[in-house]
DNA sequence: TCAGGCTCCGTTAGCGGTAACATAGCGCAA
DNA sequence: TTGCGCTATGTTACCGCTAACGGAGCCTGA
């Protein structure tokens, strides 16, 4: 099984073989291949007929050095396994899709010196751009991302410094939008359920619009839970259980994310508590699986697939005519009241 | 905000402004950055001092052109949405970590001919190695596999021919499984519910081996339900639904993934159905949304993880002196009853 | 004292393409 | 017939880096 087919070249093939086969010179290839320059009907089609016999596949690495134009855009997120960043992922694939560009992902697990590397490494292949997540980098990193001369867009998160363009929502409003709503619906004694993760900065963000709203309005966050690692669901379960047990009173539950709060609502169906009239609960993200709950859960969609779609195309078109420049733009989430907070 | 700031070069660095910075040849600057070949430790500091003042990053298109080495190690997958991938990903990122290796994703949506396009995409950088999911795939992607001369490790099922190297599990073995235990339990009167997607082979042949072991048995399945698109879990709730509607009578549920599994489930204790009583479920996969269930679906993990590590160590050991050479490795899932399978 | 073997660093020649320019051959109007 | 302009193709000079080799300077032991 290791030994080499027949069908094997020994050598890896150039355009030379291509144009050897094909009788005419490896410029004239290099022209047929990318759809460049005129070359006549019957030269084109000799030349793709040898190359597809040969089965020729170009070296992007030699062409990337001679034309100094790459088609790459890294796009670097904190993590693939949380139904968020999927979503943006789609949105970008969607723009990149009919621009010749293609995305490359990095992930980074919520680590600044983990992204400081894998930008650096992203950089060395010097793409046409970056989307990357967050506002919060390394001093090297931001430095890195000024000195590239391509354009950069930080996504998800506009409260703080931008470095060329952003595209996002701002967590803080997010974070007093949800406190509003849940005070506005009667609710008084509030708890709150999060990761752990000293470098979730969006998720911060949100807790602390959320506290500062309370305050404002004379409250405070009678209880509050982390947890780090595991199922979110199951998480989301045993952490409500901890906090109903500990703070019986509670009427309030709010969640950091929905794959939590989902797990908290599941608890709370399970025990017969009335939801949301003895307790509300909240969650963030408006992620898809929240449709298969028995009840819907009361979120804030994050805007993932358009952030992913206008990031995309500022990208895009920076490496074109249009170009639009460097830019902030601001998306607004929209509260779903669902059916975990009570409605008047 | 579009004009250049001060600190932006108008032109990219290259190894010779640190050569110039620092005083040597470029060619030491460039032993220094990679850590190879002999230099003086005075030296070494005054390059990474130029190095890092001028914020330098390589151009590892040119490196790799003149190495003919390429550090990356292609990824082909159908979706990155659905959780099984990401845990795949989770186990090549484990073992290619301490490689020097780096994996690149690319995502086909479960389409053949895309799965081409992202294929040739890959190899035309010269990648070190390419993992890629199942084992069917259009004439001209095995044909690139073939002559590419690098290692191509097929993942996730090992029914049917291999390329070159291939980890996974025997999905019509699977389905068998888990059709006679579910026999072995009593029940008799079962229904299937999946995707409609004709190039999800791996799903087709779990349902293959499930149906083969049921007419060994005499039996057949009495209902099946087919859905395309949308929120998994809410799908599962409304063709759980619409099944019992049609087949009252049914006692057992197989789901061809956890998602829709856990839709189903949460279906039948909304109706307040006695599970594993009157009706048993399973799925497949063995997700870790499943531990936050109110109650555990019975399942079969598919080795997501190991199959990841296993893989990228084929393609690491590839790349050494200590070469694994091509190999097929199979895998056992195992079957997790949970609580929605009768136990005696 | 000097051959031999280090250590450290420089020089040369590509890697496989592409931009830019050069040129051959042709049709056609004057 | 000449010359202009066009199309189709070839030639040349890199792109930024590294493999392979070369060689200067120094230390060592006979």
């Amino acid at each position: 099984m290791t030994k080499p087919t027949s069908t094997e070249p020994r050598r890896a093939l150039t355009l030379r073989d291509v144009s050897e086969a094909s009788g005419v010179s490896e410029m004239t290839v290099s022209r047929v291949l990318r759809n460049r320059g005129d070359v006549s009907a019957a030269t084109r089609e000799r030349v793709l007929q040898a190359s597809r016999a040969l089965g020729y596949v170009p070296n992007k690495i030699a062409g990337a050095l001679a034309s100094q134009r790459v088609n790459l855009v890294g796009v670097i997120i904190p993590s693939m396994s949380n139904m968020v960043f999927p979503e943006v992922m789609t949105g970008i694939s969607s723009v990149l899709d009919s621009t010749g560009l293609q995305p490359v992902v990095g992930v980074t697990n919520y680590l600044p010196d983990r992204e400081e590397a894998v930008l650096y490494e992203m950089l060395s292949w010097r793409p046409s751009g970056v989307i990357i997540a967050g506002l919060e980098h390394t001093a090297a990193a931001r430095a890195m991302m000024g000195q590239a001369g391509i354009p950069i867009v930080e996504i998800m998160d506009i409260d703080g410094q931008v470095i060329d363009s952003a595209v996002g929502i701002s967590h803080r409003r997010a974070g007093r939008q949800m406190a509003e709503a849940i005070i506005a619906s009667g609710y008084r004694r509030i708890a709150f359920m999060g990761t752990q993760m000293p470098n979730d900065f969006r998720a911060k963000k949100r807790l602390d619009g959320f506290e500062e709203a309370l305050r404002r309005n004379g409250m405070a966050l009678v209880d509050r839970e982390f947890y780090d690692g595991g199922s979110a669901l199951l998480k989301g379960r045993e952490m409500t259980a901890a906090v109903l047990r500990r703070s019986p009173d509670i009427d309030f539950l709010y969640y950091s994310n929905d794959m939590i709060g989902a797990g908290g609502l599941l608890y709370c169906l399970d025990q017969g508590i009335d939801v949301p009239g003895k307790v509300g609960l909240a969650g963030f993200n408006g992620v898809e699986l929240l449709d298969g709950l028995p009840r819907r859960l009361a979120t804030m969609d994050a805007c993932r697939l358009e952030i992913g779609q206008r990031a995309a195309q500022i990208i895009a078109s920076r490496n074109q005519t249009t170009d639009l420049g460097a830019q902030v733009i601001e998306l607004f989430p929209i509260l779903q009241p669902g059916d975990t907070i009570r409605q008047f």
